[in-house]
DNA sequence: ATTTACTTGTGTTTTGATTAACAATATGTA
DNA sequence: TACATATTGTTAATCAAAACACAAGTAAAT
């Protein structure tokens, strides 16, 4: 298995197939079946399976799959080096949604910085996470091998603020701005909007 | 054209195409090319110009697409049914992010119930649309017509509100808790976990 | 022992979305 | 007019993801 062929549905799914396991199921049973883990997160039991067979992970034919075993399995292919650092540029309250959201859950992301350009959020931490004005972006980056940017700003600055984090060394951009973003090449970007989910389940919501 | 059969990532890309438009383009300029506008979201002229064929819209030779009619045509097909009203579910850090969100961005989707539990919240307008107690949100829900529910509260609330949710009528939900729903047959359910994002795109910047 | 019921693992098929290719069309120019 | 250029619209080819189908394994029931 060539790790970095997998698609991109599969690393999703995985990272659901984990979650699911570490808050859900971990505490009461130790095995799960394809058709269990299908039922909870709305796939179907063979692109379960096939998943499980692109990542080379096998269960047992009476009892499905070792919970413990498989979190070990899904944690080895998708954290492959360690753990992550991450940071949030724009404190606002998206940005205190999401840190605090991580801070969370159980994951190898660490929200090890914050950036924002209010004095009031500068220089305080927030839930135990030390905020930066953004002018420093360059070197915190640098000194704390912040590796994954989390774009929460307002969009007038987003693009400007993007090529700076991606020149000091960020890898992977996810930008919740609404301004689509040119980066040079190298750097992973997702983009996600609501609106755009939100005009989705509007449309096929509508029989 | 049959305009329900449109692919999911076909509704998607509209919502984008029209967001873009609207947001950046109609200021200054009349027409628009294919390859300018995959530039500009990350994809391909061909892309773009079948998605056009699938709605059936036509442009010219020598100059793309008109823009205003363009954007007539996308709302035409993702707004069908002209206004949706929208209620939001738990109005915390992430609840209000996207209430102000969708006030401030031109769309058909309208925020008209925001439902909570703290005394502090409700009965209070945010951001001018009022703020129920969730025990009342069968009566509202009715009264307003609320088709699409967000869902912003903790998770431990979450699953039995969403049934709840569901069986006063509306169509479509979009799940923001960590919690996987069960819902009845009929109901659109979308779900985001920027844990998720995150982890692919700590995966895939990894290289 | 044999049967039954249920599961995983995986080759095969199907589906459907994306990409490539190119004909048709419009415009500007020599 | 003939030619060069740039774009759309659409058919055909490609590709990848999902669904299907079933062999093979396992354990419990008979
Ligand atoms: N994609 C989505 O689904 C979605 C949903 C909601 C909001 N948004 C967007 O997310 C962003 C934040 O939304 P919000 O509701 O949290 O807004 P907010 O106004 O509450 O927060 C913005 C924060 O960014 C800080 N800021 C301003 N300029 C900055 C800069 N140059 N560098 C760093 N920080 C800076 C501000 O001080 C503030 O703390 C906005 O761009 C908004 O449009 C996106
Ligand atoms: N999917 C994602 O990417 C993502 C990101 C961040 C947070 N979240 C989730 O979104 C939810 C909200 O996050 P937050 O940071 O805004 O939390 P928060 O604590 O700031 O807000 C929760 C709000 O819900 C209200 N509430 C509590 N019980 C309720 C009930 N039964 N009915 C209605 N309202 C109720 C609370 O009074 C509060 O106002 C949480 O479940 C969180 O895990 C998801």
């Amino acid at each position: 298995m060539d790790i970095k062929k997998l698609p991109e549905g599969t690393i999703e799914r995985l990272s659901k197939y984990r979650r699911c396991l570490t808050t859900y199921c971990k505490f009461y049973r130790e095995n799960i079946f394809s058709h269990e883990l299908a039922r909870n997160l709305h796939l179907t039991p063979e692109q379960v399976r096939r998943d499980m067979m692109l990542i080379g992970h096998s269960g047992s034919h009476k009892n499905g799959y070792n919970i413990e075993e498989l979190v070990e399995k899904i944690s080895e292919v998708i954290d492959c080096r360690g753990k992550t650092n991450v940071a949030v540029f724009g404190l606002g309250n998206l940005g205190q949604a999401i840190v605090r959201y991580l801070q969370d859950k159980e994951t190898r992301l660490n929200v090890e910085a914050i950036f924002d350009v209010n004095p009031e959020k500068i220089n305080k931490p927030f839930l135990s996470v030390d905020c930066y004005h953004i002018k420093d972006l360059k070197r915190i980056i640098k000194e704390k091998d912040i590796r994954i940017a989390v774009l929460t700003l307002p969009g007038d600055d987003a693009h400007d603020m993007a090529l700076e984090i991606a020149e000091a060394g960020v890898t992977g951009i996810m930008n919740f701005t609404p301004v689509p973003l040119k980066l040079p090449e190298g750097v992973f970007l997702e983009e996600y909007d609501i609106l755009t989910s939100l005009e989705k389940v509007a449309f096929f919501a509508k029989k």
